[in-house]
DNA sequence: TGCACACGTTGACTTGGATCAAAGGGGCTC
DNA sequence: GAGCCCCTTTGATCCAAGTCAACGTGTGCA
């Protein structure tokens, strides 16, 4: 599958989008709050937008105005430096959010593409910071969410700053598979969106080494991969790979 | 300067802090308040705690209640992993606000010591909450505080990622450097309140590679350093570095 | 249906930074 | 103000991952 062209312009849906009808409640921004509650939030969530794969939902240097809870599909994030370099800071799916870059400055400062096709709500800053001041329950999640972020790529750098090949894949696919659990699909076998070449730089490696890895993983009967299918059949294996250096 | 064991209990002052009288409104908390609004914060902030050079603020694991801001000193977060591998991911100083990990899980997710005699201001978390839903610019300041940690971590994951050794050092002591500047300091001239061993640990390195890197820099007349003591004496020099990848 | 072409795998070789080792310098502490 | 310990520097060697190259493979479009 090459990365399309965009066929079509951008296309904002004006189906009115009803966070009280979704089934992404438990893991998305309404989280906790009273059916009351869930109910001012749908007036706020604008519209929903649909995405072919490899579209972007925003680039960095674009006005900032609105955040994103992804409601189907899966995302990249990166960021890109002058000389070409790049480095993928995220991978989102359904009842994450986007877009948290753009607060700070009003400007997105990374770029965020559709890794398949996908399907975003958008929900307009101004609106949700409104809403917040009236919700307690609302406000305390989302700087819930914020801190989590955070806390998240705290546990990426940590894998960057100290971790080996191998570990930062089995941190990586442990990682996965915890997400894909939570979402009610299989903690043991999924697919993955993105290239060899993406997980790379995720992961701070080049591809060939993610697919060593993998190839690895596959001899050590930790897993079993063809391209871009996965199964987990040792995750306690993997969970030790993680961390127990082997040196010192 | 040995780290000292902690010679006495955890001091909690009480003299009451004032933002109003604090000469950092213009980088913390308060920035873009009224006059009016800041008295209300002045409330909130509780108390000022002082602490020795190698003492924690917060430790991973403990319960969080209060986010800080830097009154004077220098502050370091890390990361640790079972094996005892460490992650250094930030140094704050005057202005910045520490403990912003800990709202997510609502217990710390890193630790944080002073690098140097220091002292905080403590800010119960729920009152900025509270006072963040009556004062719409304070919400939106916070806000942004929290995003621009998110984007700071995103180029600390690029560096991490991407960079060669010299990148990694220059892009550290530049940043540095405008932080300093910010605070009407030297922009050429500092003292590092870190050993190498932190500083690689941010980055990523070894110390020894942060001691060569560093022993190179000022073969090359980048700049000055004996020790902790660090002249720029090319910004542009550092900068060219940090940006034009050698290979390809 | 078949043919590109992007994606993935594997092998051979190189290399930047880690590791190991040893010696010098500064500033607390006693 | 002497001594010690930690921090830093520098050198020699090693190795994990990068680089370069060539060959499979699957899938989306003509």
């Amino acid at each position: 599958m090459p990365n399309r062209k965009v066929v079509q312009p951008i296309t904002l849906s004006v189906i009115k989008t009803a966070c009280s009808n979704c089934n992404l409640q438990e893991i998305c921004l309404p989280l906790g709050l009273t059916h009351e509650e869930v109910e001012k939030l749908d007036e706020m969530v604008s519209a929903r937008r649909r995405l072919k794969r490899g579209e972007h939902l925003y680039r960095a240097g674009e006005a900032f105005s609105a955040i994103y809870a992804v409601r189907s599909g899966f995302f990249k994030t990166d960021v890109l430096l002058e000389d070409g370099r790049e480095q993928v800071t995220g991978f989102q799916m359904t009842g994450e959010l986007l877009g948290l870059d753009g607060i700070s400055t009003e400007i997105h400062s990374c770029n965020s593409v559709a890794l398949e096709d996908s399907e975003v709500c958008t929900i307009p800053f101004s609106h949700l910071e409104g809403l917040s001041r009236e919700i307690q329950t609302l406000q305390h999640h989302f700087h819930k969410v914020m801190s989590r972020e955070i806390v998240r790529d705290h546990g990426v750098m940590m894998l960057l700053g100290t971790m080996r090949a191998e570990e930062r894949l089995a941190a990586f696919l442990l990682n996965l598979s915890q997400r894909f659990t939570a979402r009610g699909y299989s903690p043991a076998e999924f697919y993955l969106r993105m290239t060899r070449e993406e997980i790379g730089s995720y992961l701070g490696l080049k591809l060939e080494t993610v697919s060593r890895a993998f190839s690895r993983f596959q001899e050590e009967g930790l897993i079993a991969v063809q391209q871009k299918h996965v199964r987990i059949l040792n995750t306690p294996g993997l969970k030790r790979l993680m961390n127990h250096h082997t040196r010192e």
